[in-house]
DNA sequence: ATAATTATGTGACCTACATCACATCGGGGG
DNA sequence: CCCCCGATGTGATGTAGGTCACATAATTAT
């Protein structure tokens, strides 16, 4: 599927907008390419634009002063990632935004989203319900955090997203639950 | 201030509405008193609402299977709260909200908030906005329960909301922390 | 193909925080 | 006014997960 089509679907699911409201939409979109390893956002830098994921897989990390990496949030097709209070807030990055594969993603800038937002109903209403989903997530991963052990953490996260074990190194996952890599391996081997 | 003025005032930080808009807006709200200690969303049962704090403290918990607390949010003043994984999905509510101190709220169905935002666009930009403020915050805590230690955290969150201290008995701010009361006790105690 | 990274496994030991047990304090209801 | 219960303090001890150290496997670069 083409990168229109696969976010014009993704926005259907939540919004009615019709073909000509979508494609006016859709214009304030780019697309760009990127390798493994390439860094979309990085902390200190200004932050422009949210970034809609069309292929392969990006990380959302925080890394602290003991150099202890911390990812926030995995990025997959049809999920879209930033730093959202740096662009919210127009401040400064304290997250970093990189690729674990190659990807392709949509860029859509701070401005044009409030534009678009501003202009059509719609999207404003799309746009909504795509930050309660993330705000309910986001709220039921903190309970997870608090209230589950490491193993559980695991298992959760690979019951949720399968495709990850495969995708994304251990060391990830691990930064991902919260735990040293070291940890992790005796999870799943057993102590 | 009364209600209605409260409300106006936190509404018109981030969205313009007219004074007619306003009152129509207002005219959906319900006002409830509750006293210390009152349940006002239990678990099991349908969430239909959400609530705006006019005065007093509430909190939002998860009761786990040890019957241990995890508090996911204090509400005060100004501050909007429910079981949001519940309202939006039209389920049964896993948290419960019941009162720390008396208080007074403002109410507003899932359904009237929908049509709210439906017919008025401003409406429907508040509440993104309201959102994106709250998706925020949580992915800031959960950065910080897995960055930083049980007494980072406390200082934190006394830096962040100074007035809990005097307002909110300390098991609660452990329960907050996600640690026990007698690890809250020995931090401030010096060990 | 070979060298150089990067990812992963595993042991020994350490630490922050949990658990349990019991003491004390302080405020609201009878 | 007193009693009782919820809130808090504190000691002794247990444990999940961290840290450090080193070995090995899997990628990546040359």
């Amino acid at each position: 599927m083409n990168a229109r089509e696969l976010l014009k679907q993704h926005v259907l699911k939540s919004a009615s907008l019709t073909d000509e409201q979508f494609d006016y939409f859709f214009s304030h979109f780019s697309q760009q390419s990127f390798k493994k390893g390439q860094t979309i956002i990085s902390e200190g830098n200004e932050v422009e634009c949210e970034y809609f994921v069309l292929s392969g897989c990006l990380k959302a990390f925080f890394i602290n002063d003991d150099i202890k990496m911390y990812i926030l949030q995995f990025a997959m097709p049809t999920w879209w990632t930033s730093d959202y209070n740096a662009l919210y807030s127009h401040s400064r990055a304290t997250i970093n935004v990189d690729c674990i594969t190659d990807a392709e993603v949509l860029c859509l800038s701070n401005a044009d989203r409030e534009k678009l937002c501003a202009e059509i109903h719609q999207v404003e209403h799309f746009f909504r319900w795509r930050t309660n989903r993330g705000y309910v997530a986001s709220q039921k991963r903190l309970l997870s955090l608090m209230n589950n052990d490491a193993k559980k953490r695991y298992e959760e996260l690979l019951t949720l997203y399968p495709e990850l074990y495969n995708l994304v190194p251990k060391h990830l996952i691990a930064a991902y639950l919260g735990i040293t890599r070291e940890t992790l391996s005796r999870l799943y081997n057993g102590r």
